[in-house]
DNA sequence: TAGATTGTTAATCGATTAACAATC
DNA sequence: TAGATTGTTAATCGATTAACAATC
């Protein structure tokens, strides 16, 4: 694929992408150095056919006749997904899930780095969680200048989501993780995820019900 | 929609239902007795025909001309996903992330009940965490018995993930819920739901890469 | 060159939406 | 009955897949 003018990427392909970055760094491990889209599309469970669709919204990164280059593909993806550029998080709420997600190592084994902790519980603040402080919500701004994040993770309860939302926005983040289970309003340039775990859970009893008929 | 023999739901249309359930208990709340479908989507950021469709798939749950009854449709939509069955989970994976969830308040809301951690370090066993006690791995059949659980959530590293996997199986669990990022291998008749936390916030630092160029 | 595998096109499949007859 | 809103059909949109020309 040449120059995309706005070549829109379905949200489905680049959630595909950590996969396969994954399954890559195996065949890396491995000594593996060249790879064919059919065997890592067996190995993951899906069609070759997808695989090269999905990588060729971004280039064309294989050799005919060859397979794709294992070390220069995870080059490539680790540069879609912006891994190449050690983005700072800041973490909103530090509480249960907040600190489990400050200390989860699957960040720092993409390139994210937490940053910091934001609470306004007084009892928390200047507290260590692993190597990361916890500061109080009013110092948002200033820290984020300070420690340049990017992405602000919200586990706060869904009744101040809104509220702190717009905080965040104010301090400059351009991108938001939200945990809580509440649908947040945003201006059209801030970058929203939502990751609602009850979602999960409740397809998986969902499923049970339907399956099993209890 | 009558009698349904075999007809495949979206898995996006049972992703929407715990949306569809919040808002309801919001309108529950306000003591709005009746909602119109217009209404409820509108305020989901969602069209009236895709709420409407996603309900068909399960029965006529409105009233022509007047709209849908605010708590009858909750209770049909409890019924959906399972949540008047009060379904026990255990949790495998007593670290951090474990621990967070076992106290998420998002279960007891929506009729999950977690009884149980698992873990195999000593240290941690016969703990307390919260209300919830943790157990030896060893134990997950005698407790799943003992206890009734019915979905095995998988908190621990994706390197012993694979053979955790299939002591949660042959303990008789028929649902898992795995957030180790690694593509797990089950029988066909085992409920599957990976959970990649990774994929989220990757989602996020790709879109700021594209949308800021940075 | 012969064999292999990519990148891409066109066909297929599935999900969303607009429109409207049914009906409260 | 007149007005409103559902449940459902058919049209549209978007994502996946099969097939194959391009090419290493």
């Amino acid at each position: 694929m040449l120059s995309d003018g706005m070549v829109v990427i379905p949200q489905a392909t680049i959630s595909r992408l950590p996969l396969y970055f994954r399954v890559l760094n195996e065949y890396n491990h491995l000594g593996i150095s060249v790879i064919s889209s059919e065997e890592m599309a067996g190995n993951l469970g899906i069609t070759s056919s997808q695989l090269r669709k999905d990588l060729s919204y971004f280039g064309d990164f294989g050799i005919r006749g060859t397979g794709y280059d294992v070390s220069d593909l995870l080059k490539q993806i680790k540069e879609i997904l912006g891994m190449d550029k050690n983005r700072r998080i800041a973490i909103i709420g530090a509480g249960k899930l907040g600190t489990a997600l400050a200390g989860y190592p699957g960040f720092k084994m993409h390139g994210l780095e937490v940053t910091a902790l934001f609470d306004i519980d007084e009892a928390k603040i200047g507290q260590q969680e692993g190597k990361v402080e916890i500061f109080h919500l009013s110092e948002l701004s200033n820290k984020k200048r300070e420690l340049g994040m990017e992405i602000a993770v919200l586990t706060i309860p869904a009744s101040v989501a809104q509220q702190v939302t717009e905080l965040v926005i104010k301090a400059g983040f351009k991108a938001i993780w939200n945990f809580a289970p509440v649908r947040l309003e945003v201006p059209e340039h801030i970058i929203l995820q939502n990751e609602d775990l009850v979602v999960g859970i409740l397809t998986l009893s969902h499923h049970l019900s339907r399956k099993l008929g209890s």
